[in-house]
DNA sequence: AAGTCAACAAATATCGATTTTTTTTGGAGG
DNA sequence: CCTCCAAAAAAAATCGATATTTGTTGACTT
């Protein structure tokens, strides 16, 4: 499903590929939110064997898309309106960091980095790409405030995030567009490194779909 | 080498048991940072399967004190001066947000519960009992943000510093009373529902010894 | 002398089968 | 009708062996 699978091309680890194929699941819903992953089910539906699915899960854990009971198994991490608010403050509050933090450190590097970002996730049509470029950029915006450990929060939470996305069942095409002006003034403010305005643009980004995912999470 | 390991008491799974022991093993530097980690030697080791030990890995990772690389196995977390300081860095922002929530939102029951484990701490003897009664004070200050990630992010950046504490080679014992007035300075603050009071003690507390710490590392 | 490449060695990753543990089921007794 | 318990079924955990991949050594070419 994902880019350098030719036959030429080398080969992946069947953990890997299991791992990647159950993140996709668990992150776009196939596989709901709190449900028990039994091993011998998955796979069979990934044809593939029992060790490397039993790896799989546990890396995901790392990821917290898993949760892993001791001599009981595994199941994907259950999701909540209030488990939902978390994740939104949170990023707030960690990205509202990081974004300063690169804008402090900002060069020149950086800014040609982030513009590239940009145009490449507005140039992108389908919906299937738009998320991973979409995420690109975020993420490059805090790439820069050289905090290893602060990045792999933050996009462990934007993954949290994308699970609600679905789970309230918007589909994103109608949103690119949408916010794509938010994107700008968001890039702008980071080019003219004014961390203030580049933070405020960016957390009402984030309150606002936000805010509408919260009104739609009533079914849980 | 825990309790509950009786005959009678209930059997822990042999995968949960080898992540403890690994665990304990890369915190306390047995396993230094960096090192490669053979699944065989590891299996000898700890007298145990190979899946058990490649399992116990995998989870590790979650904690960030093990890498896995795909198709070349796994070491340990390698350890810097940037990424000590990092990690002070990251604690301080993250341990003040939730010690504030925790504050905001304070209870009887809480209060009760710091005092509790503020208690067990100061009368444990042994340096052994005392690492656990430590984090469990800590924690327990911030058990009340109703954050259970924030929690966990907490946590896992408590364990990664004790891994420099190790490095360091300072012996714990000596800090145990030089510390204990700063311990009481945070409780105190915090049953007030003083939250900066609270706060500035509990930065200035990892401030310091951070600042100890980073002079004592210039081996890296 | 540096670079290439085959053969070997070592380590990782994976499979298939077995052992434990948990969960379910179907009464027997209260 | 509910509770308790044992037997059966299901699932998880683990083992031992095999297949793949990576890393290394040293002869051979240029």
């Amino acid at each position: 499903m994902n880019s350098a699978d030719d036959t030429t091309g080398r080969e992946v680890s069947a953990t890997r590929a299991t791992y990647l194929a159950l993140r996709q699941m668990i992150l776009t819903g196939a596989l709901p939110a709190g449900q028990k992953l039994k091993i011998e089910q998955l796979r069979k539906m990934l044809d593939t064997g029992a060790s490397p699915v039993r790896e799989a899960l546990s890396l995901l854990t790392s990821d917290m898309l898993v949760e892993r009971i001791d001599q009981r198994g595994f199941r994907a991490a259950p999701a909540s309106l209030a488990n939902f608010q978390e994740i939104l403050n949170l990023r707030c509050a960690l990205e509202d960091m990081a974004l300063r933090q690169s804008i402090s450190q900002a060069t020149q590097e950086w800014e040609e980095h982030l513009v590239l970002a940009h145009h490449r996730m507005k140039r992108v049509t389908d919906t299937e790409t738009f998320e991973d470029a979409h995420k690109d950029f975020h993420m490059a915006l805090l790439s820069n405030a050289a905090s290893p450990i602060l990045e792999r929060y933050c996009s462990q939470l934007y993954d949290l995030n994308i699970r609600y996305r679905y789970l309230a069942a918007s589909d994103a095409s109608y949103q690119k567009r949408d916010i794509s002006a938010e994107h700008e003034d968001i890039l702008e403010a980071a080019l003219q490194r004014d961390a203030d305005a580049s933070s405020t643009a960016l957390l009402s980004h984030y309150r606002l779909t936000g805010g509408y995912l919260t009104t739609r999470l009533g079914s849980l």
